[in-house]
DNA sequence: TGCACTATTTCAGCGAGTGCAATTTCTGTG
DNA sequence: CACAGAAATTGCACTCGCTGAAATAGTGCA
């Protein structure tokens, strides 16, 4: 990656690796999530409209739901269309480590992989501690993830000799109990001012030390 | 209008326990819940409208909505308002168990009182394979319990002399754990016939069980 | 420069969910 | 039994999230 995808250059230097086309895109994606996030933090989620957004960042609404699937994902900042990628990851990750530990490097890269703007977090900090609902991290497309994962896991499972009634199961549980780490280390990294990645290593740590059978 | 809104009891035995009002008001609750659960299995969860649900209820819009925070919540029969009583049931528990044993003995309570309702089941397995998306269970009013027990729990680690910082962490980590081995017991209960508390148990065992190594 | 492609916009509309005020239905009391 | 008060149900009008279709504008490429 370049080095500066970011706010800093007013102008535009040429270029960076992908079209323009695609750069402002991208630009007017960050624009509509920042102004969801702030206009979240200072009125509160269900005060701000999607028309408000909209016009904040200097789109039409119908070009917000074009970005966005929902208004959640933009102040959350979720972007769509990541269940087939992540289901490949973790298959190449299947050939060289167990299942849980398969999953959670996936797991791990995409935190890594949502940058990480002090300033930005900061004010989601604030954020998600006044919405409590939007620690469901995206009802929406989370599910199709999970369940794409499920199918790789239980895949894998099954070619190491499991009976095909548990093999689901178990990568059920897997799954669902690695993404509510992930959720943990979410809450975490908002309410400390902790970045993605050392969070999970800290909630990881804790789980793996028995606080399992507490 | 009393025609007819339940198949089981032609006329009504008078006495069970509580006033007539609050049985008719359980009766209409059911009712809905019916319908939308055969409504949803037919046509699929978004070609519903809550119109017809209603209609099929025999009651007006209106008051679908007076009984159910949401379509979602309708259809998977989750009535709000167990968020208080359910932390009072963990403080109670904490006092003999662990934490972890005290939210599963909760969480195991709470699912042993859905009503298992065989032919009801029977239809909800097919929505939810059908409508990934409810496997959230209720985005909303759920949080509220999270949070809530999530309370309860780090006061009982403080109170075993746990350091404040991690006590939140843990015990938000202990709960998120612990709804997602329900959420997996859910999943269970659905695609085989299971009933809940069966499901919560076989989950339970196989995740004690070295499952956390795999 | 001109053509194909795609992001954006406008517009019209559906359906979920809410507040309010009117009305009906139960319950406890004298 | 009658009656007052509580609670449940309802109709109505309204806001807002979200979508489809078609028109328009802006970009990348030959």
């Amino acid at each position: 990656m370049p080095p500066d995808p970011l706010p800093g250059s007013p102008d535009d230097p040429p270029e960076d690796g992908l079209g323009l086309r695609e750069t402002k895109k991208r630009q007017t994606r960050i624009a509509m999530h920042r102004a969801a996030v702030e206009l979240v933090a200072e009125h509160g989620f269900t005060q701000v409209t999607v028309e408000m957004i909209a016009r904040k960042a200097g789109v039409s609404t119908r070009t917000f739901f074009n970005h966005w699937v929902t208004k959640d994902a933009a102040v959350l900042g979720v972007v769509p269309g990541e269940a087939v990628q992540l289901s490949q990851q973790l298959r190449a990750q299947l050939e060289v480590a167990s299942p849980r530990d398969a999953l959670r490097a996936v797991l791990r890269d995409v935190l890594a992989g949502i940058p990480a703007d002090p300033e930005l977090r900061e004010l989601k900090k604030l954020v998600m501690t006044k919405e409590p609902h939007l620690h469901t991290i995206s009802s929406g497309n989370l599910i199709e993830v999970q369940s794409e994962l499920v199918e790789v896991l239980s895949e894998g499972m099954l070619d190491e000799g499991m009976e095909p009634e548990d093999a689901r199961l178990c990568a059920a549980i897997v799954v669902q109990v690695g993404f509510a780490l992930t959720r943990s280390a979410f809450g975490l990294s908002m309410t400390r001012g902790l970045d993605l990645p050392s969070a999970y290593d800290r909630v990881l740590e804790l789980y793996d030390g028995g606080l399992r059978e507490v």
